[in-house]
DNA sequence: CAGATTTGACCATC
DNA sequence: GATGGTCAAATCTG
């Protein structure tokens, strides 16, 4: 299948262009200050030739993801953010409307709340109590909707049925497979909310640290942490040992299982819960917008992922590691755009 | 027979 | 008390 871009996104390539260009200047830019504290990783510490990191970092990821909202037509409407502003948006209860990332396609919505709230199962010391566990409050969710129960890579195992309040169809709930030989917490829970056309909302909890997704997962998990997460960004890394890469070679993985089965029309009426993002945490929508481990936001963002279509096109392993080591040509992806 | 699913029970939270 | 999330015994399936 091939994709055209949005007349809104030929018309930004300019803007996409700056945008980029400022993150690789400020992932420079950063760079140096780790050079500069190589010894001292600790909260707080000033940075050299620009700001702090905590700074940077918010800069940088400011600056995706207005080359994401770019990427997605949204410029016009006025969401670009400054990495000042990550945080009104993500926690101030709903500015920035992530339906409208995807307006024409798959409707995902993310919630990013308090990632993995340890307390969430009561359980561990009481297993014979039926059902002991602590309702979930804050943990890390995000939704996708799907025309048809999608597979999403991962595998799930059913663990409970519900019938739910008000709806006409039960949710059931499902868990990672490997949620004992791995300790993984990724669960998940479907329900079908429409029936014509048929509608499947699949609600994830979690994020998978079993094997096969370890990688993104601790990138995800990092994520949280700005600064924990600087841990992560090593510019010199080889790319096989680079969150990013085997983010996305997954997203390659991933996005041929959404060409087939997630390409839908969005018809579903908006909800105030379903289109605010919510975070306590400066960075971790973004972070989930990058890097979700399973890559429901990816595959949801658009047509079928525009972005690693592009990536596709140019080898997208190649194509982070250049733009990371700022050794990236942006004309060469402008010219996919 | 091992692993997955079903289903009623249990319990924290609202 | 209603609701939602999870547990685990019973059952199913390959």
């Amino acid at each position: 299948m091939e994709w055209s871009w949005p007349e809104s996104v030929l018309s930004n390539g300019e803007r996409v262009k700056e945008e980029l260009m400022q993150g690789r200047e400020l992932a420079g830019k950063l760079c140096r200050v780790f050079d500069d504290h190589k010894s001292t990783l600790v909260s707080g510490f000033g940075g050299s030739g620009g700001g702090s990191a905590e700074d940077l970092v918010d800069k940088i990821l400011g600056s995706f993801a207005n080359t994401l909202l770019i990427l997605n037509g949204k410029e016009s409407d006025g969401e670009i953010v400054s990495g000042d502003q990550i945080q009104g948006i993500s926690s101030g209860g709903g500015s920035a409307d992530s339906s409208s990332w995807d307006a024409n396609h798959t409707a995902a919505v993310i919630k990013s709340e308090d990632f993995y709230e340890e307390s969430c199962k009561s359980t561990s010391t009481f297993k014979d109590r039926r059902g002991s566990y602590k309702r979930r409050k804050t943990s890390h969710s995000w939704i996708r909707d799907t025309p048809a129960l999608a597979d999403d890579g991962h595998g799930w195992r059913k663990y409970g049925q519900k019938r739910i309040l008000n709806s006409k169809h039960s949710r059931n709930y499902y868990r990672c497979t490997h949620k004992f030989e791995q300790s993984c917490k990724a669960t998940k829970y479907v329900q079908q909310i429409q029936d014509h056309p048929p509608m499947f909302r699949t609600t994830y909890h979690g994020n998978h640290t079993c094997r096969d997704y370890l990688k993104a997962s601790e990138l995800l998990l990092d994520c949280t942490s700005p600064r924990e997460s600087s841990n992560f960004i090593r510019f010199s890394d080889t790319k096989q040992d680079h969150p990013f890469f085997s983010f996305f070679t997954s997203v390659k993985k991933e996005e041929l299982v959404f060409k087939e089965e997630s390409i839908i029309k969005e018809e579903i009426p908006p909800t105030s819960d379903d289109r605010v993002m919510t975070s306590h945490d400066n960075h971790s929508w973004l972070c989930d917008y990058l890097v979700s481990p399973d890559l429901t936001t990816f595959e949801s963002s658009g047509p079928p992922s525009r972005f690693s279509s592009i990536l596709d096109e140019l080898e997208h392993e190649d194509v982070i590691s250049r733009l990371m080591m700022g050794s990236f040509d942006l004309d060469e992806v402008l010219q996919y755009i």
